[in-house]
DNA sequence: TGTATTTATGAAAACGTTTGACATAATATG
DNA sequence: CATATTATGTCAAACGTTTTCATAAATACA
């Protein structure tokens, strides 16, 4: 590959100046920045950004480590934040956990090793102690790893209060709540925490079940509505899934056993990604997560972080919107 | 950060004994090899894969171009490409080109001076010298760019006829095709191609209307079929849409119209990605590209010519297969 | 004219690795 | 005992940049 030196050897000058004239430093005379930049126009030179990176101890690199690339919601996340980093020159190293400690840990580790300037936590599937470890700057999408990490999510309890209060406006009395896994500390769960206090609030019976997974396929959800839902599916008049996907398996699920939704049976989801954006037979009442606010706000939180200027490093929390669908 | 020298010092010894622990390099004393250890372990010493990119010319990083992050067909493509690619070694660098031909080229030219091995090209919008001036590894999906860059698709032409076939075969007589553009010379134009072949040596009435895009919205679709199909929408009874998208908008589209879907219009689509998967309201009948076998594909064909092993390197066209669903 | 300032350029060190060329000690071979 | 082999380790160059320092020429100022 064609290097500075085979420039500053064509235009018969030093790399010190072919390299003044890439970075406009310093003085440069009118004839000697003519001579460079042919040079470097005829030799097609690209500047190894391998070699600054390791002078300058900055690669322009931001790694993201999703649970499912495939999975639209952290396809559109990642949508935005490339948007925004690349605006900044800033590229996107992708990961994709799987859900999967170990190689959680093996892509936190290999990030550090390739001097990535910093990352985005979409992954959680480790304790809190691992993260604060990484000594590099770090952002996280839906979940409080220490006071010094940033966070950024949408008002999950706000969500799931909206949801939980529109399905009683709607006239429900029976409700049921079908959540993510509570285990870790993960701040979605706030929407169970939300639907719960609602409920009691308004002296509603309700009634929480875990089962909605990210990775889950629609034989996934099938499945478990079939084991652990169907036998009392008719005692509920109203059901809050944690995500879409569970939510459209539940309409359909419910279809099928005969049940008139949403005159029987209410239903509402949480998301409002690219699938349930495209969806509309029915469209899904759901609680919307600006996806794009949140992608961008994960990207400059970060990249004020690296970049050390004291903009706002605040943990932000976006406003959820209720969409109302067919469903509810 | 800490880095070899620190080690060497921390282990009492010089750097050249530290990189050969690490690298299994000649001789190596039990005594020295614990006492490295240990050191790096102490210091949490993370080897600099930039320092060492820079010396070996190797980056063990891989750049793709998709037109569109977010678009599920992409997603999921990413998904298995990353798949491979970590499981030899190496990361993805995604870059999200927007269908813009001048951001193509800025990737481009970026991923050249990142110094990525090699690169996967989804998106095409440039002329095909462009490519062939890249100097560098370079696989390409749905699109042929040289004899020398080696591409991969599922059975484009095949496709287009088992859907076409598929329509007729289950009685319908007059035929319409949805097409994505066909400027450029893309192979997904095959099933165009074939779908009017198909039609010909069957004696059918078909027609073929330009319009299915990879950014578009249910709205996009729906705007497009209320202005292009509507009209004369009770003229076919069979289309075939080139993407599930399309697809789905027209079921949608047809039926709020009244007309019964598969019973007057039949619709088959073509991707079979995951929005298509969980999609039951109805199911769509479509031809199914396995994106997880173009995608290990993908990434194994860039490999190979990376490291230059003469495995095998051709041109690879996988079988697709027809999905029944619902709406025929 | 003399001197300070501005403009233009180059040499060399540094970033963190790997590696080929050496150096030395210990051990084996003849 | 001389020599070859094996084991262990050090030195310094190289990768492609940026940047500090030094120097030289040109210009401005008195």
């Amino acid at each position: 590959m064609v290097s500075i030196k085979d420039v500053a050897k064509a235009a018969g000058v030093s790399v010190t100046t072919v390299s003044r004239v890439m970075n406009n430093r310093g003085y440069i005379g009118k004839e000697t920045r003519k001579k460079v930049e042919n040079a470097m126009r005829e030799l097609d030179y690209q500047p190894n950004q391998i070699a600054r990176a390791l002078l300058k101890n900055q690669s322009f690199v931001i790694g993201i480590i999703v649970p499912d690339l495939s999975h639209p919601l952290f396809s559109e996340l990642i949508n935005w934040i490339e948007a925004y980093a690349s605006e900044k020159d800033y590229k996107l190293l992708v990961c994709n956990s799987l859900q999967n400690a170990e190689k959680e840990t093996n892509y936190i580790s290999m990030l550090r090793k390739n001097r990535v300037d910093g990352i985005i936590m979409c992954s959680h599937n480790l304790d809190v102690e691992e993260y604060r470890n990484v000594a590099m700057p770090i952002v996280s999408f839906d979940r409080i790893l220490s006071s010094t990490i940033p966070y950024v999510a949408s008002d999950n309890y706000r969500g799931g209060e909206v949801a939980t209060n529109h399905l009683i406006e709607k006239g429900c009395n029976k409700l049921l709540h079908i959540s993510g896994p509570l285990d870790y500390e993960l701040l979605p769960n706030r929407r169970s925490d939300a639907f719960q206090l609602t409920c009691m609030k308004s002296g509603i019976d309700c009634k929480i079940i875990q089962g909605a997974h990210v990775k889950a396929t629609f034989e996934d959800n099938w499945n478990f509505i079939d084991r652990e839902i169907a036998s009392h599916l008719t005692d509920y008049d109203g059901i809050f899934c944690s995500n879409d996907f569970m939510a459209y398996t539940l309409y359909v699920y419910a279809s099928k056993k005969g049940i008139k939704v949403p005159e029987q049976l209410k239903i509402i989801g949480y998301d409002y990604h690219s699938f349930t954006r495209m969806l509309r037979n029915p469209s899904l009442t759901t609680i919307k997560q600006p996806l794009d606010r949140i992608g961008k706000r994960l990207s400059s939180l970060l990249i004020n972080q690296i970049e050390d200027n004291d903009l706002d490093r605040n943990n932000t929390v976006f406003d959820v919107e209720l969409i109302q669908g067919d469903t509810t």
